[in-house]
RNA sequence: CGGGAAAUAGCACAAUUUGGUAGUGCACUAGCUUUGGGAGCUAGGGGUUGCAGGUUCAAAUCCUGUUUUCCCGACCA
């Protein structure tokens, strides 16, 4: 018998085999599991939870700085689709198509939206007629197709989550300070609510998204150093708005066409936080999501001990606190490891020994302190302290790994010696020319994730080619 | 899209080589005893072996196709 049927419930340590350890996660703490269509996964309560936890943060966000959801539809006709050309070949690969209605063929085949610029700008025309009427900071939360070769739950499905936010504006000014705005808003998400530092900044012209201007996206880095893009801003300019005639006359009582940004996040961030911050016995959650944040274990059969427990979880959930009893039968240490595997960051343990102490055991995910409290604190006070406490230590952990493994590389040699031993970001000088892009490719697929317009360069010259050095760029392999 | 591996109960696997009534552990249900790191005993329930064909008296097992998953590579937001 070896150590896995004895535990029943087992993982591959994610300094084995990273990829199963990270499938072991979803499944084990029972996130997501695959249906019959590649691609398409069921997202299980507690995968959703934290879906609708990540949603309700950024929605608040949203809101406060102005904007509204509202409801595209699902189908976009080709001839729609077509207008904007590079929009269309960037997409068309990846696009699925509903040909037929009922039994009858449609004259038009219809695609499901891979992303909605093309619907919000066609709706824009009608009803943008005046600078009055600007801008339009609409936003909508719906699932996505994009028919991807390779799947992975969260990380890469068919069909996803996520928020596009789509606005219009009647100068460009005011959409590149949207675009700013709202990537500022997304690395507020990251950082504040789970716990993961990035770096930001503009996409090379071969990774910006298909039809913008530029695309600004923030990065972050997983626990084996390769990393993500974990949300995008786009700014379109004009480049939408006159193929869809989205015009409006303007203060000189001129026509002009309105400036567009979008702007995404999805649920691959769940996948994010997952490589982020879990470990081998399973989930690990920002605290400040986590759906669930305190379980209370009583120990022994003591009514005392279960008054005690009850009153604890009133008082916490009184204080939005979702605090749970696990007053099953199962034995401790299953518990224990079971509440473990799905991330709950605070463990209360509760028996006949602490009372005589009039204390309580708080135990934390993250890194498994266990602390004696006297049952005479104020518990709600004590959790939400600890809660930003954990969830600063969680961030520091994620800080401090993601800076040890920056590495500025200033030749071809130096970047393969990092990325084929120890992957992580590297800082590097890049001369502009995609050319280099694609030599550096070979370098286990190594991409440009962004480009530092802010920090002090780190050589004269390109890391690929030794001319003349344009950009401080942060390569990464990805996800 | 190329190369490789796999699919048997909720999970992990056995039985496949050599065709012959589909099994084990955990989980699940009931009862009793337990409880400070994955409990014990007793009694139960759960399967058209991914799907579709074919060969055969007989298919989880052999053959063909197909779908899904995982790994490696290419492609791509």
């Amino acid at each position: 018998m070896n150590e896995n049927m004895k535990k029943n419930k087992s993982i591959t340590s994610r300094d084995v085999d990273f990829a199963k350890w990270y499938t072991d996660i979803v499944k084990n703490a029972k996130l997501a599991s695959y249906s019959n269509v590649k691609g398409f996964t069921v997202f299980e309560p507690n995968g959703y939870a934290l879906w609708e936890n990540i949603q309700s943060v950024t929605d608040k966000k949203f809101k406060e700085l102005g904007h509204q959801n509202v409801m595209m539809p699902l189908l976009i006709p080709e001839s729609l689709l077509l207008k904007e050309s590079e929009h269309i070949e960037g997409f068309a690969p990846e696009v699925a198509w509903v040909t037929t209605g009922g039994n009858k063929q449609l004259e038009e085949k219809l695609c499901i939206r891979p992303t909605s610029e093309v619907l919000f700008c066609d709706y824009y025309k009608d009803v943008v007629k005046s600078y009055r009427d600007l801008p339009k900071l609409y936003n909508q939360w719906c699932s996505v197709v994009r028919w991807e070769k390779e799947t992975r739950p969260f990380l890469r499905t068919r069909e996803f989550l996520w928020q596009e936010g789509h606005t219009v504006h009647e100068t460009k000014e005011e959409a590149m300070k949207e675009t700013d705005q709202m990537l500022e808003v997304y690395r507020q998400v990251f950082e504040d609510y789970l716990a993961m530092p990035v770096i930001s900044g503009k996409k090379t012209e071969s990774e910006k998204f298909a039809g913008a201007e530029y695309t600004l996206s923030i990065e972050s880095m997983m626990y084996n150093g390769v990393s993500l893009q974990s949300a995008t801003s786009h700014y379109f300019g004009q480049k939408f708005t006159k193929p869809f005639d989205v015009k409006f006359v303007n203060r000189n009582n001129e026509f002009e066409y309105a400036y567009q940004t979008s702007w995404g996040i999805s649920t691959r961030s769940i996948g994010g936080m997952i490589m982020c911050h879990s470990d081998d016995n399973g989930l690990v959650i920002p605290p400040r999501i986590a759906p669930r944040k305190v379980v209370i274990i009583p120990i022994g059969k003591s009514s005392k001990v279960s008054a005690i427990a009850n009153d604890l979880k009133e008082k916490l959930n009184k204080s939005n606190i979702e605090t749970f009893i696990d007053d099953s039968d199962k034995s401790i240490g299953f518990k224990f490891a079971e509440h473990e595997m799905n991330g709950i960051p605070f463990r209360i343990e509760l028996g006949e020994r602490d009372l005589l102490n009039n204390t309580i055991i708080i135990a934390r995910r993250d890194n498994y302190t266990k602390k004696a409290v006297s049952l005479d604190i104020d518990i709600v006070k004590y959790i939400i302290n600890e809660i930003d406490v954990m969830h600063n230590d969680m961030f520091n952990v994620a800080k401090k790994r993601m800076e040890e493994k920056t590495y500025i590389c200033h030749n071809l040699d130096e970047m393969k010696e990092v990325m084929e031993n120890h992957p992580g970001f590297i800082k590097a000088m890049w001369c502009g020319n995609e050319a280099c892009e694609k030599t550096i490719k070979d370098i286990r697929g190594t991409k440009s994730r962004c480009i530092l317009e802010n920090e002090e360069k780190v050589d004269t010259k390109c890391v690929c080619c030794g001319h003349d050095a344009k950009d401080l760029v942060i390569w990464g392999i990805q996800y």
